[in-house]
DNA sequence: CTTTCATATACGTCAATGCGTATATATAAG
DNA sequence: CTTATATATACGCATTGACGTATATGAAAG
């Protein structure tokens, strides 16, 4: 029978350790958003960016979908009821970060003019989510 | 003057996220305990406790006071509302972890009868604080 | 099938971290 | 001063993690 085993509690936090992460969740937020986006808007090699959703992933912190070329990423909460609430937490508290926020008035400024970035041709919007999904809520 | 800078928040992340300091900010709780307690219930080479210690400390998570031969430590809220928030959060969480549960019975059992145990003998008892310090609240 | 585009992974390097062992420091006791 | 006790730090080693660069994969277009 499926055992529930104990959460990975310092793999979670080990995730949130870091600042390009931090970025990309904050980015994230409660829409699902290509990976095109992250990388317009961070900067740097593309393979930075992967490698960090690769973590976020691992650590069962994001989800990713495919659509033809394109992969979507968003925030899942955690199996966990502690760690969503932290997660969740630390959401609100990244918004009021002045990074988090140039970060995210660029995202805005990027979706609502996505020709103007080369990148972002023919890239798929965010899709604003109705809630963060939880499986503990 | 003295500038408000920004809190390091992959710091503080970083810091919960191993096991052995979960388990000693588990233990101390809202208490002020001696180091040889620590040592006693998680066991392990005593050097182990105190380089999770100086992280801890470097993370602006715990203070030391020493009194004679014996040093104490404690939790202190980090100057940051979010983080005070995300910690206080965690502890509660750590309250319902099996392990960590294990830890405060054994603290317990410990500081009822030091006489058992030889690291123990004549070390101060942990002090129960009146409400964990806290520079945001 | 070949090319192109978006994304992921492999590779090599370097810094950070965790650990056990040994040693240093600080205080108290004799 | 010497010794004993409590705690901290230094050292060497193994692992993890972050990075830039190069390459692989997967899907669509020609």
């Amino acid at each position: 029978m499926a055992v529930k085993q104990t959460y990975n509690v310092e793999r979670f936090f080990q995730a949130l350790g870091d600042h390009t992460r931090l970025r990309l969740l904050n980015l994230m937020g409660d829409q699902e958003i290509c990976v095109c986006y992250f990388v317009e808007i961070l900067g740097g090699p593309q393979s930075k960016i992967s490698r960090h959703l690769a973590y976020l992933r691992s650590a069962g912190i994001v989800s990713a979908r495919r659509e033809s070329k394109w992969m979507h990423y968003r925030i899942v909460m955690p199996p966990h009821i502690g760690a969503t609430q932290i997660l969740k937490q630390t959401l609100g508290w990244l918004k009021e970060e002045k990074t988090m926020q140039t970060d995210r008035a660029r995202l805005t400024k990027a979706c609502c003019s996505p020709s103007k970035y080369v990148l972002l041709e023919g890239a798929p919007p965010p899709i604003k989510l109705e809630a963060p999904s939880c499986e503990v809520c």
